[in-house]
DNA sequence: CTCGTTTGTGCAACTAGTTGCACAAACCCG
DNA sequence: CGGGTTTGTGCAACTAGTTGCACAAACGAG
């Protein structure tokens, strides 16, 4: 249950409208925890039923449809509740990993392009990742909150990095194993 | 959808049981595709009826309730269809890395000690993993479906050694923040 | 031998996430 | 100024995963 929370910080962030969230949850929250403009809607809505957030009254009402939202107290005390309560990690799931294990018993044939593939996303993630690394967090600017946002950034240049290094080395072992493997 | 999947390998390294296949989900497969025994029985049913499994016949068909199932043609078929097909890794979601960011607005409070109890569960798993690995893969044996197995375990270890690390730079990195952050 | 515990199988209801579609307003181009 | 594209909001239906419970057989201890 943590997208209404993504979404309230992203809000205390800064208001925005759906649309905008969607935009930046396709940029920055959603490498971490990714929605849909569908799934951010109906979250919205939610929100401001249970008087977490509230659209900003605006100049023109009736005119442009934008409806922007902003956090209201208690979805702030929210927030920083459920940020300070202890969670236990979700299960992982990995689809790849899953596919090696079961390519031991079936064979190999075909996984190895479709490795390629991910490795290329992943590089091209990573470089994404320390674009924004340059951009946000230039060496010399070490305000608390910086500090924080440039350690998950850090976690995601990691994970990445993890990445393209492992699926290199597993094309490698590919290329040493003898065709095709077992089937 | 790969809950079938990662039963069908399970099944195909090993015909089981259901509660058979539940234990080795929590301790082998589940590392990377967990599952609870409903959703794994469930499963199991969709998978008879679909023609992919078969229970095995017994000796005392009824005496003891444990039904073993192993894989037909038409699954070990399926299964090498779906692991050959491209797919798009899945979207990632961490719980944690949210918290840190909201934590960057709303305060710090209360996080640091799940942080640390986040650090011990990744220890343990790394030592869990680097026991398997001294367990099954000591040096020396490299026939091909061991070497894919070992790369997939080998992709445990290193992700809990990354969690590991970075939880350990994180918890530094509040050592030196200002009590509790902005908030 | 019987009563509590563990083993083993399973259903039902709920929650979260995904997919597919609808529809109005704004904008921009010929 | 009329018609196609882009922007923006949203509903409905479906799929996957989680939680809570039920119940029978086997096992083990007093």
């Amino acid at each position: 249950m943590s997208l209404p929370h993504a979404i309230l910080t992203a809000l205390l962030e800064k208001p925005s409208s759906g649309l905008e969230l969607t935009r930046r949850f396709d940029r920055s929250i959603g490498y971490f925890w990714s929605a849909t403009h569908q799934q951010i809607y109906r979250e919205l809505g939610k929100l401001e039923a249970d008087g977490h957030i509230r659209a900003l009254p605006t100049e023109q009402p009736a005119r442009g449809q934008k409806k922007s939202y902003e956090v209201l107290p208690a979805g702030r005390a929210e927030l920083a509740r459920w940020t300070a309560a202890s969670q236990d990690p979700r299960p992982h799931r990995d689809t790849l990993l899953l596919r090696l294990r079961a390519s031991a018993v079936v064979g190999t044939e075909g996984i190895e392009a479709d490795l390629r593939r991910h490795l290329d996303l992943h590089r091209r993630q990573l470089a994404e990742y320390e674009e924004i690394e340059k951009r946000d967090f230039p060496p010399g600017r070490d305000q608390p909150e910086d500090r924080l946002r440039h350690l998950v950034l850090r976690a995601g240049i990691e994970l990445e990095t993890f990445w393209t290094r492992w699926l290199t080395d597993a094309l490698e072992e590919f290329g040493e194993l003898p065709d095709s493997g077992p089937a």
